[in-house]
DNA sequence: AATATATTGTCTAGCATTTGTCAAGAAAAA
DNA sequence: TTTTTCTTGACAAATGCTAGACAATATATT
């Protein structure tokens, strides 16, 4: 094989979920990985650099610090995140081949030409794809949340129809279930409660952020969209998390939605910390408000706010 | 095996359960692990430390106070731990323990268990657990079924709340996705369309006719619930399934779903096979017979007609 | 029973280190 | 031209450290 060391430090930084900088800054700090460079001084990363640095990555994200983990080899490395039960999620479909070049249609493409043509299976592999390439978080932020809001914008255009919409959200449902590891938390993980309220059928967001936060090792109970505030209550009750995260997808002008969260407030009166997000949760910013509740504009935020919370 | 001390206090935390400053005060306190520091006075915790770390959480999350653990050693924690049956093991919440030796406690009781407990995690564990005693058909013939039912008995008799059923059906319809595999399916496999007709919410039965049909190798595209009946021949349109299942559950004063079988029945022309079941199929007795559905009354059924229409 | 004492988890303040991010200016690539 | 990459240096945010204080419980003493 010619390309051996042929990763542009654009690529590696989209392989490995690192921004460029970071990159560099590790390099220069203690040479995790040191590529070889071309005639004119560019890096060139080897396989190998970047399957170290997906490592790192993880580790990194887990709370390692880079100085500490910084002189582990890769096998160190597995090890350490295995035995942590840390390792990155592990989908080893050995029977998909690795057409790792030709990247020139990207994933998103790939996965909207399979949706107008109702090709579940070929959605669903495409992004089993991704999830290969991809840092998980970079799965979530750079793909499925813009491949989401395209979906809506077609139907919305009527470019496509509801059944499309219907069988991709099956198929992305079915994915985002299997990225939820609820094997290898510990036993005292802080706890977080993740629905929809009711009037909110959507659940996709609600699944991409109990991926997320199980992830992080939150213990989660996903609930489900639609559930009636006094449920969720009785939830909180029984199950004492830290988090209640709230997702809210459809537009301000549901009634509803400002009556359940009245009723839920009446119904909480201890120290759980609610959380709401979505495409709409700002146009609810009073209703919110008076709910103490904290309102997300992003995943990234969210993240943030899951260590906020945790420590 | 390398004893790296190389966990440092943040990830020790997320693998505890313990805060940064409990963890910093055991020590200060009463040494209970003394870490290696680094060079710049950062705290490194061994393997060891961890895991005697996890069992004093434990021990101190059941009651013991800190003090008076503080001056075991590993082997007398596991000991304590054991003579109070409190072992660390994820999903042994203190209720369940006490019937620990009781193997005779079927799968179905321990799910219904966990259903009442709101306790997802272990519902999760013990569906998992069946799994890998029962066969697929068996699962869901003798488990899965009968546990539906119960869970829609108890719902009904006010015995569980809305939100043990919505957080129960999460958990089911995480694991049902998981049993569909669409990897190992050969390109010229016979497909299936699974749909659940409009005003048809529940997609359990949908879910598990897609997990039959999957293992028994049909190209499975599965649609979710809740699709109006243009949706699902626009999807027959560009699929051109062998099969179109339907999965009926609610009873039978529902008339949208008359009109919507109708008006399916004006839209299809090919020669796909229609096949309804689920709990309610019979209740529409003359609607489908004039849709020329085949009625299905139980899940071996459905396993015989596929093989009927495969040849 | 009431009071005193001890225990324990949580928090703050001030300081040091670590780490992610950015800017500027030059060079190479697209 | 525009984008990408390079190096260097600087900065700010995050994290960790110590010491000490506080409030809520638990335990002991009167």
């Amino acid at each position: 094989m010619e390309n051996k060391n042929t990763y542009p430090i654009k690529v590696v930084s989209n392989l490995t979920g690192l921004s460029i900088h970071v990159i560099r800054a590790w390099e220069k700090r203690y040479n995790v990985v040191v590529p070889q460079r071309s005639e004119t001084n560019r890096r060139l990363y080897s396989k190998e650099d970047v399957e170290k640095l997906k490592l790192l990555s993880t580790a990194s994200a887990h709370g390692y610090s880079i100085g500490t983990i910084s002189t582990l080899n890769y096998y160190e490395l597995k090890n350490l995140l295995n035995a942590s039960k840390l390792s990155e999620s592990e989908f080893s479909t050995n029977r998909m081949d690795q057409k790792n070049e030709v990247e020139n249609t990207s994933h998103l493409d790939k996965c909207i030409s399979a949706v107008k043509e109702l090709n579940a299976h070929g959605l669903e592999y495409e992004l089993y794809n991704a999830l290969k390439d991809l840092s998980q978080p970079k799965f979530i932020d750079e793909l499925l949340t813009p491949l989401l809001e395209d979906i809506g914008d077609m139907w919305k255009s009527g470019e496509i129809r509801i059944v499309n919409e219907h069988v991709s959200s099956a198929v992305i449902r079915k994915i985002l279930n299997s990225l939820i590891d609820n094997n290898s938390i510990p036993s005292n993980a802080p706890s977080i409660i993740i629905a929809t309220p009711k009037g909110q059928l959507h659940e996709l967001g609600a699944l991409m952020i109990a991926v997320i936060a199980s992830a992080d090792g939150w213990n989660v109970t996903y609930m489900g969209p639609d559930l009636p505030a006094e449920e969720i209550a009785a939830a909180i009750d029984r199950l004492r998390p830290k988090i209640v995260a709230l997702s809210i997808v459809y537009p301000n002008d549901d009634f509803t939605l400002d009556r359940e969260m009245a009723k839920l407030k009446r119904l909480l009166n201890n120290g759980t910390k609610i959380i709401a997000g979505g495409r709409s949760a700002k146009s609810y910013g009073k209703t919110l408000e008076y709910l103490n509740a904290k309102v997300l504009d992003n995943i990234d935020d969210f993240r943030k706010e899951l260590e906020k919370v945790r420590n």
